[in-house]
DNA sequence: AATTTGTCTTAACATTTTCTTCACCACTGC
DNA sequence: GCAGTGGTGAAGAAAATGTTAAGACAAATT
């Protein structure tokens, strides 16, 4: 079995597992490396979209059918501006791990990545 | 074991502690580090229907149904009513600790947490 | 019985948080 | 360089929550 991606069925509930990273579907909390990311409902729900496929390439108009519905009108940048604070706030839990990964031209790709730390110059 | 979160049964009767705590369920009396905190019997109610899941998030419905019974009606406020007044009788026995987190737009989630003092300006 | 006291509920207003959109800048690939 | 794409910050509107107060109600007291 892949431990880098599971979906658990436990006495607290449906989440999910990607590395460091963990989505609890009931009570709507992202946890990374039990750390408490403090996202949004929406922003919650647009990672939990691009979870539903890890490491496999999301376009936009996928997550944005699933978490509003219907299709994306042209040129809309909810998904990325969404995408924005995700990082921001997944970052300054673990700033050490990326998990949010742009595919120019088509979409995005969640799959846990550790970074080495940057020397300071 | 997690010591952050106990039911115990000892002589006095049931009591949930969750870090200084202290639920009395026989007598419905709440206690802070020893202090008590005299709530009411709705109020008290309210704080062990959140305390059946320690740090963890419950919905308002969820505590309505705990505590009322059946469905909560749309837009109703009572939930939110009484945290605030838990919330401020535990904080006038203990400043320095917060209980009752709000997660916007989900709900509530119980788990003390120690906060630093603000310095007067 | 009337009064007092305390609690609960509801309503209204205040505040905070979130969502969306826009604008501007940076980057990519041709 | 150019056109298209994505990153980013901020503003305004919308929604959720915080807060206070008033009335209803019930129990206790006189």
């Amino acid at each position: 079995m892949n431990t880098a991606s599971v979906v658990t069925e436990s006495p607290e509930g449906n989440q999910i597992l990607l590395g460091p990273l963990e989505l609890r579907l009931d009570d709507r909390e992202a946890l990374v490396a039990g750390n408490r990311a403090a996202l949004t409902v929406r922003e919650f729900e647009v990672l939990v979209a691009m979870a539903a496929r890890p490491d496999r390439v999301i376009t936009r108009e996928d997550v944005y059918g699933r978490v509003w519905g219907g299709r994306m009108p042209h040129r809309d940048r909810a998904v990325d501006v969404h995408v924005k604070r995700i990082r921001s706030k997944l970052a300054s839990v673990a700033p050490d791990w990326a998990f949010v990964h742009t595919h120019f031209g088509i979409g995005y790709r969640l799959a846990p990545e550790s970074i080495q730390p940057e020397a300071a110059s």
